[in-house]
RNA sequence: ACAGUAGGCUCGAUA
């Protein structure tokens, strides 16, 4: 009972939810019964692999064996319905599930997320606000997001409020908050601030990543200083962060935007050679 | 009490 758990986990996360909706019924005959975990595996890999009727049928087989929608459910459901451009769907869901059960952060953070992305960055302030109004406290995830929203949109100021915001009120930071902020001043042309911040992401023990390296690429890229971007390649690999796909997707395109093809096929090269795919 | 489930960052492609 115990290893079917693993094994539907890992049947779900590699696209075989299909067989795992077998083998749990076959479980199911021989008077098995699923508790909610293996159930949101199911409904979780039947969203992620757009099976959507099937994933509809997990959760009517959930109520017919008795198995309560707990918070993750709900959220599971939300995110998708945010993911594929239903908002108005989500919405409804996660008000109507504020009766059955608390309102939780991760549906929340979908919600906020797909507004960000919609640029209605005002809408996800409320929706955050709306949140912490019925009582539920918001994680440096959310915060990230509605950072992000921020950034995205040219408001640095109130992005850096959100974050100090956040840490006043005791959420630890963590290294994507500060590559959302960091990537937020590369897209507002802030150089020099951007360097300062990355000093003090050293101070506070977060090193740049490969994340952070790729931000600052294509910042150099769209300034139109691919050669800096080039030497960036070395020198982030002696520092300690490696170049993966999307370091090179990056440099690659900045050098045919700039009209260095030869460059950009040399990269290529490169980068089959370290065993990626290009996308 | 100690297996397994949900949400956030960087390029590009899609709309």
């Amino acid at each position: 009972i115990r290893t079917l758990g693993t094994v539907l986990t890992n049947l779900c996360k590699t696209n075989r939810t299909r067989n795992a909706a077998v083998l749990v019924n076959i479980m199911r005959e021989k008077g098995c019964r699923l508790d909610s975990f293996s159930y949101n595996l199911l409904l979780e890999g039947f969203c992620k692999e757009h099976q959507i009727d099937a994933a509809y049928e997990v959760v009517d087989q959930m109520a017919k064996d008795g198995c309560l929608p707990d918070a993750i459910t709900c959220s599971i459901i939300v995110n998708h319905l945010c993911k594929n451009g239903q908002l108005n769907a989500a919405s409804r869901l996660l008000k109507s599930m504020g009766k059955m059960c608390v309102p939780n952060v991760a549906a929340y953070t979908a919600i906020v997320e797909c507004l960000c992305k919609a640029s209605k960055v005002m809408d996800a302030e409320e929706a955050l606000s709306e949140m912490m109004r019925k009582g539920c406290t918001p994680d440096v995830i959310i915060y990230t997001t509605l950072m992000y929203g921020h950034c995205k949109a040219g408001n640095l100021d109130r992005a850096f409020e959100l974050f100090s915001e956040m840490e006043q009120k005791g959420c630890v930071a963590d290294m994507v908050v500060y590559n959302v902020l960091l990537s937020g001043l590369f897209k507002a042309g802030k150089l020099v601030r951007a360097c300062r911040f990355m000093q003090q992401m050293v101070e506070r023990k977060f090193a740049p990543n490969v994340v952070s390296c790729n931000a600052l690429m294509d910042y150099l890229c769209k300034a139109g200083n691919v050669k800096h971007a080039y030497t960036l390649l070395t020198w982030m690999t002696k520092g300690g962060c490696f170049p993966d796909v999307i370091t090179y997707n990056t440099l690659m395109n900045g050098h045919c935007k700039a009209g260095e093809k030869e460059v950009a096929f040399s990269l290529m090269d490169e980068m089959i050679l370290k065993g990626f795919c290009p996308t």
